[in-house]
DNA sequence: TCTATTGGTGTTATATTATCAACACTGGTG
DNA sequence: CACCAGTGTTGATAATATAACACCAATAGA
């Protein structure tokens, strides 16, 4: 919690697609952290090339160090190149913007994306954190992982993004448990107004959901028909993920999931 | 230099492709670190999903963290989509392993590898990390950049890897200015036996130096027809992902190697 | 059973870090 | 031109997180 190494490692979170660059006063603000601090700490991450700081307009960015590290990680443990074809596929049947993340400390890391051809579509920011309570990739995720994720995500607080954001923990873990029973999660305007989320949850070779895989589509445009169509979809493709990246569901999750493809 | 983030983060370099996963007292190990320490330090990028710990076995390995950080890099700073198709016209024309790094902190992070297709070739470890001092891809690097860097180099200890690495600051130094007049790196052994090795600088927007691109030869394969073939292809390939990630050679450095493939 | 690992946990002196202030520098504005 | 608001950076000290040590429980092998 008040490790300097955790505090540092928040300062990578404010970097983004939109924002790749940052100054340190930028940073301090955002963080709430001492211009100083923020100063040793980015000078710190720098010498291991997490982080990089240009040289003329002194600027901060996220430095090749981490494609280092995600290519070896990736090698080990290839993912991106197995989840991104799937989503491909599920784009296309269901017609709108795919993601999948997975469990990335005390939130969700979107690590791969495929959005819609259509004009209006949801657009996903690449490398996003995602949090837990508000997105429907998150309650597939928690419904089914290690029960203390759970308790560790109602014991942190939680931001509301929109006025229909879940933040109550009772409400929370009910809701929680709806998707438990249900088998799939879906959420909408609790992440971002107007966009409605249908998410599945993703399972390690220990039989706990280690991520989800989600549809996001323009609130407006979900109807009943395309949530079974959606439905259908992205439980197909999390069962390809989960066997892909050498996991395996649950047998009472596959059950669950049985009857509610042939009631659908 | 004793910042406890940087301990930190140096854990993260013994994870590598061959051994992903590793128990803390082995990492304790390895580092020189107390396991107590390595505990809490692991804990707290844990919680950030840099690194990840199995359930079962309590192994940990680098997280989807690092997946997410490199998805923001590379969707804001595309570099690696850039190298890749460059690396494999090279590899193609020199019909050896070639491989591109950048500059990652006090060392190089190897970002995108092409193997030969040669039953004997030079093989790479995805994601390693290259020392700037014992390889081609580093003297070509230090050669041209921030004179800053190589300040750093010659401060920090050097490790001896083969016979004929080249640890002494002084050699080192008339080693660089060589590659400085030559307008590429060559280097026979010194950072593995039996790798030749043959580099050109990639240069960013300001005209310094941020990596190299290299040739890795089997040595008793080298020969003077080899060479003269390699160092216009490596230099070709270079200027044009200098190109592709926005550098820009310097005018001096333009002037150099023209002469030098006149000569050739 | 006995031994040698493993991962993980306390406790206290110590060393690092947080905080605040001031610094030099830049770019824009009156 | 002086001014101002902003930047990145560097010291000083007080506060505190850390390092180091021994220790524990659990596991695996002989």
């Amino acid at each position: 919690m008040s490790s300097t190494v955790a505090k540092a490692l928040m300062l990578l979170e404010h970097f983004s697609e939109e924002e790749p660059e940052l100054g340190l006063s930028e940073i301090a603000r955002r963080s709430g952290v001492d211009k100083a601090a923020v100063h040793r700490m980015l000078g710190a991450m720098a010498e291991s090339g997490l982080v990089e700081q240009q040289a003329d307009s002194r600027l901060y960015r996220l430095g090749a160090g981490v494609l280092r590290l995600a290519r070896v990680r990736e090698t080990a443990f290839p993912i991106a190149s197995v989840v991104q074809p799937i989503l491909e596929t599920l784009s296309a049947q269901t017609g709108e913007t795919v993601h999948a993340s997975l469990i990335s400390g005390r939130a969700l890391a979107n690590i791969a994306t495929c959005e819609s051809r259509k004009s209006n579509r949801v657009s996903l920011v690449a490398g996003e954190v995602l949090p837990f309570h508000s997105t429907a990739s998150g309650l597939a995720t928690l419904a089914f992982a290690d029960e203390s994720l759970l308790d560790r995500v109602l014991a942190a607080p939680r931001a509301s993004l929109t006025p229909f954001t879940v933040t109550d923990a009772e409400t929370l873990r009910a809701r929680v448990d709806a998707v438990r029973a249900q088998g799939y999660a879906e959420s909408d305007q609790t992440n971002e107004e107007e966009v409605h989320g249908l998410a599945a949850p993703l399972f390690d070779r220990t039989g706990k959901a280690c991520g989800g895989v989600s549809v996001s589509t323009p609130s407006h445009r979900m109807s009943d028909a395309q949530r079974a169509l959606s439905i259908r979809a992205v439980l197909a493709a999390a069962g390809e993920i989960t066997n892909g990246l050498g996991g395996r569901r649950p047998r009472s999750y596959e059950d669950l999931i049985a009857t509610l493809v042939l009631e659908g």
